[in-house]
DNA sequence: CTGAAAGCGCTAACAG
DNA sequence: CTGTTAGCGCTTTCAG
């Protein structure tokens, strides 16, 4: 910078101001000190500037994973709004695993990031109210996070499962089972619990929100279901992975779909249209998850931080059941039905 | 810093030494220092770190977005390497273009990270042949980078796509057409030439690298081709997302697979082998492919700038043919074939 | 409109 | 083993 400004003829300060565009120049000036920026292939040293002005121009993003498209298309939309306004992101994997998680978020400040946005994992998230992360804006999507000064972005759930419950028991099943990988998470929690509703609604009886992690227990689980006396004519699954477990499982196990069984699941995945027969799914904005939940953290950083509300706010995304045959149902495009 | 040296009562070169256990501090003293830390929830400003010490404790990564699986799967697992090292991933995506992808990289040099791992979009990448990018190493994967200072981890493109199109010869076929999204990508490209291989091994006529990028496009392409004199009567696929395209493209057009159609597709998916019919497909690992690039971006970390050889490597990962029933194939479970 | 001085938080280099 | 000094590259503040 030192020699931008002497081969300009100017103090570094000027440089600055031409850089920043904070006070205005004379246009000469700056003409001389884009020459000499240019000459040199000067550019600034970010860590200096953030060092001086506690400005990082960086975020942090913090999923479970990106192996599943879900968090994968969250963080692809929340780094689009990252890179629009000319921020970073600083991503990283949590593994559902709250130690790591805790320990990235506090990497990712010591890092000086102006803002987190994360998909906060099951466990001691409290961790979060520490004195530490007070200074900047948190955002969660997908669940929210424990301690009410956090905003979140989530999706209707309850509304979501319900509906697509609803839409089994109009085709007549009255034996319908839940399938979630972790009952303690507050997407399935909540999920099971609108299926519960729909159920006790049409006076039927509700099944427990089964805990099957792994493709293995899915498979077990169902066929240690479906052999039993009195056996579900119906699964309700909980998010896409167990969706596609439950189909690999119901093929493996030679069960005609919808014939035998049918199926509803949460959250919609590519080819689910593809699949034989044609997964009937609630589907879930998740462009705009990633999107709202950017949009929100960058949204507080314009306010100062005594003027953050001491309660976060909670946005709830509309989500809709897309009618394909897995269900029952047939057509031949397929129907989309909003709550 | 200097809080803690004061409540310590140490110097602040001691906390640093402490905190970096460069030099030996005595037992007492360290006890002091940490304990002083802890009850001022200390942590260290990693911004001042890097400017003093040039180490930003992070590294870059680009690919052209996260939408598409395979490259979040890569992305998952340069993190998951950077994360093992206590180094921070900034990701950004590209949109295969060329200048955005030249942007993020140059935003991310004046942030100082210590390496960069990208999948290069097509075009004017020589420009990172620049000066500002001959301090850091640059390992590209899935595709090279022009300028050979870099190195580049990359699958058997020729090799797989060989393999693929001779099995569909084997299967009696003589008219098999090559469908690209785009023909000036590297691995289309590679992958086409290994096609075109088989073919002229065979004596059998090639086809061009078809050129459609869309969803739409291949659905015209296919239709057409189908609709001519002497139509094809198999499709190779140059990767997934056009072997998902053209699974729907045939579903649509009522095609029946394989006895109308038989098709080959490189790179394995998530649920390919669920498809009706399951499908036959070049399998690439696309989980070494995102390590073995981090990988060797750190160890090129240890080697000093003046060691780094004048001319990149380039790592080839093996793939291997996966026969399910697209292709023609009858049997239970997949089969799988190694060149 | 422009420049000089001061200092952000840390650590390399040198003393003690 | 520990403290002092200086300075990384920038911007805020205060003078001209």
């Amino acid at each position: 910078m030192i020699e931008v400004a002497r081969l300009a003829d100017v103090g570094t300060m000027t440089v600055s101001r031409v850089l920043n565009s904070s006070v205005h120049v004379s246009a000469e000036t700056a003409r001389r000190v884009h020459e000499a920026i240019e000459r040199l292939g000067y550019r600034p040293n970010e860590m200096a500037r953030g060092l001086r002005g506690a400005k990082s121009k960086s975020i942090g993003l913090i999923v479970p994973s990106l192996t599943d498209p879900f968090f994968a298309i969250c963080a692809h939309n929340v780094n689009a709004v990252a890179q629009s306004k000319g921020y970073s992101t600083i991503i990283t994997t949590s593994n559902e695993n709250p130690d790591t998680e805790f320990s990235e978020a506090e990497w990712m400040l010591q890092k000086h990031v102006e803002g987190l946005v994360l998909c906060p994992s099951v466990g001691r998230n409290s961790r979060f109210s520490d004195k530490i992360f007070q200074r900047i804006p948190i955002i969660s999507f997908d669940r929210p996070l424990q301690g009410s000064r956090f905003s979140s972005v989530v999706v209707d759930n309850h509304v979501g499962a319900k509906l697509g419950t609803q839409h089994l028991i109009e085709h007549g099943h009255k034996r319908i089972l839940f399938l979630g990988d972790r009952p303690d998470l507050f997407t399935i929690r909540t999920r099971h619990q609108g299926y519960r509703r729909a159920l006790l609604d049409a006076g039927l009886k509700t099944g427990e929100c089964l805990d099957c992690d792994s493709e293995d227990l899915v498979f077990k689980y169902v066929k240690t279901a479906l052999a039993g006396k009195n056996p579900p004519t119906a699964f309700f699954s909980g998010n896409n992975r167990i969706s596609r477990y439950l189909f690999r499982a119901l093929r493996n196990l030679g069960v005609r779909v919808p014939t035998d069984i049918a199926t509803v699941g949460f959250d919609d995945f590519d080819m689910a249209d593809m699949m034989q027969p044609p997964l009937t799914v609630i589907r879930q904005p998740v462009e705009a998850l990633g999107k709202t939940a950017a949009e929100a953290l960058f949204n507080q950083f314009k306010a100062k931080a005594e003027d953050w509300p001491a309660k976060g706010s909670r946005i709830t995304l509309k989500v809709e059941l897309v009618l394909r045959s897995s269900c029952g149902c047939t057509q031949d495009a397929p129907k989309v039905i909003k709550p």
